[in-house]
Parts: C-alpha cells; structure tokens; sequence
DNA sequence: TTGTACGCGTTATCAG
DNA sequence: CTGATAACGCGTACAA
C-alpha cells in the first residue's frame, strides 16, 4: 500500500489514501457562514424542528407556518447541509456506479476502451435521467483489481453510498456474490454470469438474435452462419442460443459456426474462417458490432459485396455500426432505459432493502441499414 | 417545480426534490453497527483523538502508539464515517464532473449523443485514473437547463462538491463565470468561449491543425480545402486559424473553405459544395471526426477515392475515425491526460483556493490512418 | 505527547 | 401540532 508510515497493513483493512478530507489546507471559516437550519427558524419564528418537519415534509405541519417557514428559506437562501443530514439518517444520498472489470485499469487501456464505447455513455445517461429529478448523486466507481473490489465492498459496508448499479465485465467477477453477501442493495446491468440472487435488467438477447434471423432469412439468405462471442459470457450464450433456436424454428437444424471474443480483429478472423469452410455463406449474425465490422473487413478482402453476395447483422448499435462501411443492420440494446429502470429497481431497494430479487428484460429492436 | 405543497417558490430557491435522504424506509438501527473512532480508541487502550490523529496522518504521534493504533483499526475493520467527517471539516470530499449544455436532457437525446460519444469517457477515464488513488469521489452532474445550473451553483456553495471539473459543451454557457463569481473551484476542460478568469486544460488545436497541413502536404497534396466547425466554439476557431496560419507557412495565402456545425451531414455537405466550386481540390483538412465522415460519404458518392484522389484529415480520434472506410488519418487529443491533468490542477485548487489560474496545453498527435 | 470537551447541522424522540 | 433535547461520528482547540 502507499502509506509509508504503515507497514504491514492487511489488504482488507482500512488504509488512509491521499489526499483525503483530512488534507491540509483551507477547511472552514473562510468561507461566510451559511445558513443553517437554526438561521431559517429564527427568521420563522419558530424551531429548527419544525423546520426541519416542513422541508422534509413530515405530516402534522400547520398550514400557516408551511408558508412561513418556506418563505424563510427563501430569504435565507438556506439549503440542507448533506453532510449533516447523512449522519443522522444514515443515508449518504448517493448511488455508485461500478464499473467492474478483471483488467487492472493503470497497466490495462481496457477501462479506457470500455469507456470510449457508446454503453457506458448510455447507461450513464440512462441513469442520469432518473436521479436527475433527485437529490442522489451519482458517484462512479472503476474497480480493476480484486484490492479495488474488496475496499469498495468496505466502504459501501460503511455507508459510503445506499447502493450500486453494477456493470460487470468479467464473467469471473466476483463483486456481484460479494455484494450480496454484504446486503449491499445493488442491482446488475446484464444477467449474472453465474446463478447469483441478484436483481438485473438485461435485454432479450435471445429475441434479438431471432429478430436478426429473421430478418436474414426473409430477405432471402439461403446459407446464414454464426459469429458468436466469448463462450463464457451471458450475452454470448444467449445470443448464440437464441440464433440456433430461430434458426431451429424456421427448419434449420444446423449453421456454420465460428467464435470470436468480441474484438473487431477476432470477427475478421472468424468471417475468414468462415469463407474458407463455407464459401456459400450469404448471411451471417454476429454476436457484436465490433466483430461485426471486422467480418465487413474479411468480406471486403475476400471480394464479397455486402449486403449482395453476403448480408450481416451485428448487436449492439454501437458507434461502430453507424459508422460501418456499409452501415451495419444491427440489433439495438435500450440501454437508457435499461440504465434507468435500473437504477429506478435500486433506488426502491434502497428504500426497502428487504425487497424480493427481480429481472426486467427489455425487447431489443432491429435496426435496419444497409449491410443486411 | 414538482413540490405541489409549495406553490410559489422561486426557481433559485431551494426545493425538496423526489427520493432524497428523507424518503421513507429503514433509516437506522436496523444494520448493525459499525465501529467507530470511539470502539477503536477502546480496543487500543488510548483516547478518540489519539486515534484521529493517527489516521489522518497528524504530526505529534508516539510510534509505540502509532502501531497500536493501527492494529486496533485493523481489529475493528473501522473505516471513517464520511459524513462525520465532512460535517467537521467542511469539505465534501467530492468533485463534480458536470457537463453542461443548453439542450434539455430529458427533450433532446443530445445528452444521449454526447455521452455516447468517446469524448465523455475517456474525460471520465482520465479523471478517474487521477481521483483513484484518493477517497475523493467523482459525482456526475448533467445540466441543460439554466435553472439546473442555478441550482448546481446553490448546492455547490454549500459545499455539495469541493470542486467542479467542468465540459462546458455550448459557447453562450453561463456556467463558467457562475462558477467562478461563487468562488467554487473548477477547472474547465477546454478553453472557455468567453474570455473567463478560470482555470483550464486544452488541446493546442492550431497545432494540430498545423500537424494536419504538413501532413497534407507533404504527401503531394496540391488544392488543400478546409472544412470549418461551429464558427462560434473555441475549438473550431483555433483549428481554422491554425490550418490558415500552417498553410501560409507554406505560401498558401487562400485555401477553399466551408464550413459546417460538426455533425456528419453538416461535413457532407460542405464537402459537396467543396467539390463543387473547387473540382481541383486534392486535400481536406476537417475540423472534426464526424464531419469527416461526412465528407467521405460526398466523395464516395462523387466517384473521388480516397486517398489518390483526395485525402482527408479528421481531428479528434473519436471511434468514428477507426470506424470510417477508410480509416481516417486524423488529430488526437490527449484526452485522458488532458482530464488527469485537469483533475490534479482542481485538486490542488481545491486545497488552496488562493491559486492563480492556470492553464495547461497538450500537444496533439497526428494518428495517420488510410485517409491521408 | 495525550486527553477532555465542544461544535459541525440534522433528524428523531419525547414531552407538552 | 410544536418545541426542547439527545444523538449521529468526527476533528481540533485547549488544557494537562
């Protein structure tokens, strides 16, 4: 650890970082005094605890002071202090959202990737949209080390936020089982990767891959191959799953098949490898965008024309898709409102944490563009 | 407002919002309860204070005692209560990351365009990779309306955050010099568009508009044309200016020239017209990524390949760059290292409110990709 | 160097 | 329905 002065501190344990509030510097007094609930009382007339019943809006509050006091607020310009009124209650007023992932995030540029990447600007903005009418903050979390992991589960113990919306990457994580264990309320973007009692939303990822084929084949694909995912993901699986099951549906029993593991390099590869078995392919779903457009590459050198000779879909709309040459025909996550239904399950945990566990899932759309 | 209890409150008032710490639901008593400074002080045998000056590093601690503490600390699994904390010190140990535009979140998906973006994310890569190592904390804070910004400015003087690390996206924001006449520290990520005593980080745009020219020219390029942004942003201006100096550097006196609003249609149709009116134009430099998508698009339809026929430069290394077909040679921001720095100057703002402004300027760098 | 005691601004309990 | 008053957990003068 980085404190010089303690030497054999367990891992667990509570150990101060830098630049915390206790930093030298200016702490208090230099600023004016602001206005306390004792200041908008005295202005009323009347005590800080019926101040305090009429801002809160605690019941048995007389009609006339109602008006007197708000009207004292206002002249004192007063504002609760957040700080004060977390001591007392309990409640930081705050929602984390954790970001957590098995790559540690100062060797690795995968937050930075995992970032740059329209989900999390869309989750944040989904979650943004329901604790934008609150006085909850949102406090983001990046956990690349299981250290990381074990201090937040630490300070969520400690009342360092009422709860977490979780973007868990790694399907080993084990934040989600740790979370739990700790009765931290928390609730999942995207199904568990292991069997965990844990509240989530997550999108119909086995519709989407229907959605996908259907489309493929009612366009007129005779030959519709899979590229799927990292094996051990939810969302690979169901996607895979539910391509082979739409495809079952409409009498197909077997499709050509390869893996990739998201990245747009593995989709070139994969689609190669595709041509090469199967150079009858005139369709293919992939598991994502990203993999999507590296199919787009391998098809562009191999001298197949999209949407002609070979039409893709991919998932995701991601950035990726709009910007594809051509632009990719893709199955589109409602991440906003994921995120914000989310975050609107947590917020009621929140306020009754002895809530039942439970899944939203959400209709995928397809968006059709020119690749398929 | 949404408090039908209070009819007549002034906007810049203060208003209970939904949800907050006040809501209804287990408050207290019903988690078990954590140590605290006073169990810690017991196990080890000394006084609270011994052990707050222990933990918060306070000079005046016997070594013998120093341990002792420690191992207490580890005992008890203590972890000090934030709330406690800031109420005594007066500082929130938080900083805000507002972004502020005057589109209104919940009417325009423009908060949903930009978070998506790569921007927001590696800004909030950057930052976190500073704030990590801290227990400071990062809030998001999404403004579109002046009302959200006048509320922003109330809180934050009553020290809901320490500092604000500002991505102020429109010319006409009032944010900046609210922030700045309430005294509250904040460091803006971009040049401010108005002449502003603030603190901030940039890009040395003309540089890399410089970068894009010799870059242009130098691979034989004769009619080098420029596509403008928004003439209005700090950004467009200085990449204009940067590409009009670089060119007469190089004894272009006059360079065709349109100019766009930084979307991608708006960048096709400057091109189309480029083509237009200049047939013999061979090179473009383009004040963003999006619009340079565009512009591929106007010379794909046009029948010119890129790069033989005309070669064309991005800025920004946003995923469209990557994405686009072909990839686009562009300008890179430093963004991470534009926020981390922009987090550190706050930091230290934060701890001396008495600093003068400063300003940090990162160089660019030219990502040379199939499009130039 | 250590301990005592006060105050930070709220909410909640308990009398009136 | 309202008003004292006791916590909440911590930092820090001030005194020892």
């Amino acid at each position: 650890m980085a404190n010089p002065s303690r030497p054999g501190s367990r891992a667990t344990g509570y150990t101060p970082r830098t630049a915390g509030p206790h930093t030298a510097g200016r702490t208090a007094a230099d600023r004016p005094r602001l206005p306390t609930l004792e200041d908008v009382a005295r202005l009323a007339g009347v005590s800080r605890a019926t101040v305090s019943r009429v801002i809160n809006g605690v019941r048995n509050v007389d009609p006339d002071l109602h008006a007197v006091v708000w009207s004292a607020v206002d002249a004192t310009g007063y504002v609760p202090n957040r700080a004060a009124r977390s001591l007392v209650t309990r409640r930081a007023g705050t929602i984390a959202l954790v970001v957590s992932d098995s790559h540690d995030h100062d060797a690795d540029p995968f937050f930075s990737r995992f970032l740059a990447d329209p989900f999390f600007g869309r989750a944040v903005g989904g979650a943004m949209s329901v604790l934008g009418a609150t006085t909850i903050q949102l406090a983001l979390h990046l956990l690349g080390s299981e250290q990381a992991r074990a201090r937040l589960v630490g300070d969520l113990r400690h009342g360092q936020a009422d709860g977490v919306l979780l973007l868990s990457l790694h399907p080993d994580d084990t934040l989600p089982a740790r979370l739990v264990e700790a009765a931290i309320p928390v609730v999942l973007v995207g199904r568990p990767a292991r069997p965990t009692p844990i509240s989530y939303v997550d999108v119909a990822n086995e519709l989407g891959a229907a959605l996908a084929v259907d489309h493929l084949l009612s366009r007129g694909c005779r030959q519709v191959a899979l590229v799927g995912g990292l094996a051990d993901t939810p969302a690979s699986q169901d996607r895979s799953a539910g391509f082979r099951q739409a495809m079952a549906r409409r009498g197909r029993a077997w499709s050509p098949y390869e893996a990739g593991d998201f990245t747009r390099d593995s989709g070139e590869a994969a689609m190669r490898r595709l041509l090469d078995r199967h150079p009858d392919v005139d369709g293919v779903f992939v598991a994502n965008d990203l993999m999507a457009q590296g199919a787009l590459n391998a098809l562009r050198s191999a001298g197949r024309r999209v949407p002609e000779d070979v039409a893709v879909v991919g998932f995701d709309d991601s950035s990726a898709a709009q910007a594809a040459q051509p632009p990719l025909t893709t199955v589109r996550q409602p991440l906003e409102d994921m995120a914000a239904e989310a975050t609107r399950m947590l917020l009621a945990r929140v306020d009754d944490p002895g809530l039942a566990n439970s899944s939203v899932i959400f209709d995928p759309l397809l968006v059709v563009r020119a690749s398929a």
